[in-house]
DNA sequence: AATATAGGATAGTGCCACTATCCAAGCAAG
DNA sequence: CTTGCTTGGATAGTGGCACTATCCTATATT
């Protein structure tokens, strides 16, 4: 395939596609002569992930590049990849105190890893919760971890199945693609909660 | 309060705070003379909400904008208030064709109503997770379906006891805001299953 | 009366994600 | 073989966003 039917496949312009091989997101192409080279159906691929991290999740394109340098080139085990795969996702926070988190953390009874970044969002979030005149507590916190623990064991058992390399790219480009579906799926349940009430006591 | 207590308070410089006056997010203060004007602790609290939407959830200035609108003057009902709300929060999908989302709602026996924008948001979590080589079927949608009706509801139960206007800045800032700490506890979750696990069997 | 500060309008800045232009080196048709 | 069209690759430019800096005028303050 050359550059420009890479572009028709794909729907990016061939001058996108320039710059993300430029950016080192996307590798070059097999040269066969001076002026040719030839893209195959990886490069397709590698296109749509970019897309989906981009346009899907709305991702910066710097934090798209650290999630695609971790499945090419994963850390030593499946923890510590998932670890820096959290940390290029929303919210960005550099929290210096977590102590807000760690309770929660603590309460729940989960492992507090002060190095894993998802601590700091945690307590980003609060904070926001917060800030917005909203509530955060033990009684908040219960609610939603009891059914996401669920959410997150269900997750993991296909896993099992999956070669380690497999289970590597899965599971960081799986906690980055489910959310949207996730919270997509919360909201509807809002609504749909919300339409059938409507129907059975006028709220 | 003059503008110069405003910013100390909150943190935010004087020209970004005019920066919000000028843009309709947040009200003027009550003019004194030509050259002051008091500000009040509801444009503190203002400021925090816009700090928190525009910080945490990372969410553009007009998004934000919106949802402020959508609290100083609801919709008719909370029903169609919160479809309002959920459509400033990403994915910022306009599909047109939303056939994958349906499918998925209505195996899952919720409410299709094509005007909800969390249809559309739902249809463009589905596409994203399919072009990164992830899949998305029925057995995966009752995983997540379950779970999340039953975080939804435990959501609505609280809000019985507050007033209308309570309820609808609750149910708009609610939907924004906690998602971060749904997503944080889910990354969480994972972490704590793969560290639990990792010393029983050293997956 | 002199100085400092506030409020408000206008223009400028820095970052990001492209996008457009150039150029030399092939490739294809006549 | 040669004329015109593409292509890959490098460089510079663009448009949008969220501020931020400057300016001016009208007061407070001393």
């Amino acid at each position: 395939m050359r550059i420009s039917e890479l572009s028709e496949h794909s729907g990016i312009p061939v001058a996108s596609i320039k710059f993300y091989i430029r950016e080192g997101m996307l590798p070059r192409g097999t040269a066969t002569s001076a002026t040719r080279a030839d893209y195959g159906d990886e490069h397709l691929a590698r296109l749509r992930v970019i897309q989906a991290l981009s346009d899907v999740r709305a991702l910066p394109l710097a934090r798209v590049k650290e999630i695609l340098s971790l499945i090419d080139a994963p850390d030593e085990t499946p923890y510590a990849t998932l670890g820096r795969a959290v940390s290029a996702l929303p919210p960005y926070a550099d929290e210096t105190n977590t102590d807000r988190a760690r309770e929660t953390i603590e309460r729940l009874g989960l492992t507090y890893d002060e190095r894993f970044a998802a601590v700091g969002q945690l307590e980003a979030a609060i904070r926001g919760i917060e800030a917005a005149g909203l509530t955060w507590d033990a009684e908040t916190a219960a609610r939603y971890a009891g059914p996401l623990l669920r959410v997150a064991a269900a997750e993991l058992l296909p896993l099992a199945e999956l070669s380690e390399s497999e289970q590597v790219s899965y599971a960081v480009l799986g906690t980055a693609m489910y959310e949207p579906a996730i919270l997509a799926l919360r909201r509807l349940a809002h609504q749909h909660l919300l339409a059938t009430r409507a129907t059975d006591d006028d709220m």
